[in-house]
DNA sequence: CAGTGAATTTAGCCAAGGCTTAGTTTATAC
DNA sequence: GTATAAACTAAGCCTTGGCTAAATTCACTG
């Protein structure tokens, strides 16, 4: 059995660096992201945020959300007085409110593909993330006129 | 202009926990399938892998890169020996492909609905860790009945 | 075959994001 | 109005992944 061996080329050195950095710089904004957009769905559904919520619905420890919060509260994203519940600032709810809507898009886009109701809830919050505004378009143009 | 409250309710605890979990451990291969991809094309495409191409294409500095690499080793993905290039391992080389084939499927699935190539590029990159079995199927299957 | 420049490693620093254990505050129930 | 449980914070530890500066090793040139 011969393997064929492909023809190979590497990107240029600057570029490839580049498009590295980026998706470093975004796995950044992606935590951030997923906890305003939380807090503000917590906000909306039980009237309040709470730290002991935010927790449990990241799957992490209480201290380490508490840490974590206090880090967003220091960027100015959530603002909240010592063991009181969590608001976001505008410039939070900003990002949450872009945030979903990207969310949104990709998964109405991967049902309208096909995939899975739970795969797609899935997948979505891991892809949103790495989603230019370019690509997000053609997901949503190609969504509307359901293509299937 | 009145803004009209969507209806919007919360998944279940445990299951958005397991969601959050799932991404988080899905971004620790991530860093791992990037260079073990990157080394297998510098030894494909070079001959050899050395510290400092990979540093520069990762852009990163030499010691991250060191240390990272260190890492690698430690978990069986590489070998090497010191001031040596970098070999994979057969672990590490089956991530490669896995992860080669992935990112192949994500960028030609992107370039299939008209995305244009810089951006299927850059996409594909943050993209490729985080998409299922499912979801790279329907990918696959939409790109060769090129639908467009 | 010695000197030099490039490649690599070492050492030491930092932030993020995870954990546990222990202490403090708050709220509730009696 | 006080006891107690739940919520939150504090302290301290760890790994990853980034950096710079400095030391070391390698390879090549002359």
């Amino acid at each position: 059995m011969h393997k064929i061996s492909v023809e190979r080329t590497l990107p240029d050195v600057s570029e490839q660096a580049e498009r590295f950095t980026r998706v470093r710089e975004a796995h950044k904004l992606e935590a951030i992201e997923d906890y305003v957009e939380l807090i503000d769905d917590l906000i909306s559904v039980s009237g309040e945020a709470r730290l002991v919520d935010v927790a449990n619905r990241m799957g992490i420890s209480q201290p380490t959300a508490s840490k974590t919060l206090a880090r967003l509260q220091r960027d100015g994203y959530i603002s909240s007085e010592p063991y009181r519940s969590i608001f976001l600032t505008t410039k939070g709810k900003q990002l949450a409110d872009e945030s979903r809507a990207r969310h949104e898009v990709v998964y109405q886009f991967l049902l309208a593909i096909g995939v899975t109701k739970d795969v797609a809830k899935r997948d979505s919050e891991g892809i949103e993330h790495h989603v230019s505004e370019e690509t997000l378009g053609v997901f949503q143009r190609l969504t509307e006129s359901r293509f299937t």
